[in-house]
RNA sequence: GGAGAAGUGGCCGAGAGGCCGAAGGCGCUCCCCUGCUAAGGGAGUACAUGGUUUAUCCCGUGUCGAGGGUUCGAAUCCCUCCUUCUCCGCCA
């Protein structure tokens, strides 16, 4: 959520802002309404004034034991006229609300310019890329025999974009979350977090996947109970993201404990709706996968290095795995809703001939934390002022798991294990 | 799942329809005192938001788990929900 005050001093610069990544604010609406509100609250608090002085006195009246009627005929028709004005400011400010929450952060001044992915600018690259003298398969050619890896099975026990493994390869599936937790523990600096992998409506609206991108989203029926409004409607988690950065909603920490850095390994369970026929093979696009989380809660001044940090702690897989990456600075159009700056990592994966995405680190800079009021106490000016949340993917496990086949092929389709994983594996070289 | 108790500021905790944004304590900030340390004395210290403002100050409004209701007036009474604790049941 963008500062109101911004909005009210100068919508047009924020709209002017906004337009580089090809949102549109209707300033007009919003002025129209905005002006509505000004009045409309100043009128409502008018009467709740005049409400609290004559109640008051009439307190005071009783306590010297006047009679009270006189004063009780004078407020008679307040209480009418306050609910109404209460009313109608509840309603203008939902209308208000509606529009506020529906606005994406703004871009970090940094950010290119561009429309979509194609306009990403690429900032570094790393690794050599691997030749092959015989002719590669992509992972689900290389999985699929033995059943290492079985897409049949997975549509039967649910249905389409799930996945069985066994073996080795759920072996080093699971390795991969042990290395990569591990590595951001030991090196990194980071704490592990065990979370929820369901939450509520409050947490989605701490972090901006409420009330924009519900489709995104598997909400959880209760049996057969009916999902009631008054009730507690629970959502699978989209990303770690979401219950880890909402430790801190509504909390004030200590600027002593700052940078906060959490780890978390979840499963994210995302619906895909919009992408049916996108990356249809194989285990690219899942409805459910599993990821190692990193986040970091810091102070405003410091949001722009801990990004940097962030990014170096998710290359250091990739380079410890030795797979060849590059990392991009995504330009304004392709940066996502709630972020203010984001880099992405992409892997090479042989058999496509191309980058794909495997990790995507963001600075949110106070977006989600004026959302979920996450906030630390300055020592200087003993305020409480609005953290910065930062997080990224360190890494996708499926995707990192897809990079390793197809990177580590052999001419007879087996799979090499890379030597770091070797000592999560008992010592196994060759996938099987 | 059943029965009971409770949720108040950064933390603990008083508070039972008006004098309560809320006693007291801890913590924190500033000042005084003491050679250092320890101890002591004094003052200040919730958050959000509207008007005004670069910002403060000031005035107002809202907030005592959340949302509704009763009332001229609600932390306090009523209803619904959430959470925590205790006991019972079930269970990995």
């Amino acid at each position: 959520m963008l500062d109101i005050k911004l909005l009210r001093n100068d919508v047009e610069a924020v709209a002017k802002q906004l337009a580089k990544r090809g949102f549109a604010l209707d300033t007009q609406v919003f002025q129209v309404l905005e002006n509505k509100r000004k009045t409309l609250q100043t009128a409502t608090q008018d009467l709740q004034n005049e409400r609290n002085t004559r109640s008051k006195s009439i307190g005071q009246a009783k306590a010297k034991g006047k009679d009270i009627q006189p004063l009780l005929a004078e407020v008679a028709d307040l209480g009418d006229k306050l609910k109404a004005a209460e009313q109608d400011l509840l309603a203008l400010q939902a209308d208000i609300d509606d529009i506020v929450m529906g606005i994406p952060n703004l871009l970090d001044d940094s950010v290119p310019e561009g429309k979509s992915e194609d306009d990403n600018v690429e900032v570094s690259k790393w690794g050599e890329l691997p030749t092959f003298d015989f002719e590669i398969k992509d992972h689900v050619d290389l999985g699929s025999p033995n059943g290492l890896m079985d897409f049949e099975a997975a549509s039967k026990l649910t249905g389409s974009r799930f996945v069985v493994m066994r073996a080795g390869m759920a072996r080093m599936h699971r390795a991969l979350i042990q290395f990569m937790l591990d590595t951001h523990i030991n090196e990194h600096g980071y704490t592990e977090v065990y979370v929820p992998y369901m939450v509520n409506e409050d947490s989605l609206y701490g972090t901006g996947q409420l009330p924009k991108f519900a489709e995104d989203l598997y909400k959880i029926q209760n049996g057969d109970k009916e999902a009631d409004k008054s009730e507690q409607n629970y959502y699978l988690i989209p990303t770690a993201e979401v219950p880890v950065t909402n430790l801190v909603r509504d909390e004030i920490v200590d600027a002593d404990s700052l940078p906060i850095k959490y780890t978390a390994h979840t499963p994210c369970f995302r619906s895909e709706a919009g992408s049916y026929g996108r990356d249809t093979r194989g285990l690219i696009r899942q409805h459910q996968f599993e990821k190692v989380e990193i986040l970091q809660f810091v102070k405003p001044v410091d949001s722009e290095q801990a990004l940097e940090n962030l990014v170096k702690n998710a290359e250091a897989i990739l380079k410890k795995l030795e797979l060849p990456y590059r990392k991009v600075v995504l330009c304004a159009g392709d940066t996502g809703f709630s972020a203010s700056k984001t880099y992405d990592l992409e892997v090479w994966l042989p058999a496509q001939d191309t980058y794909r995405e495997i990790s995507s680190c963001s600075n949110m800079k106070d977006f989600q934390a004026r959302r979920m009021q996450a906030r630390f106490r300055n020592p200087e000016s003993t305020k409480p002022e609005l953290l910065h949340t930062l997080n990224g993917s360190g890494l996708a496990v499926g995707r990192t798991l897809v990079a390793i086949i197809e990177n580590y092929q052999n001419e007879d389709g087996s799979v090499r294990v890379p030597s770091v994983l070797q000592p999560y594996m008992g010592g196994m070289e060759i996938l099987k």
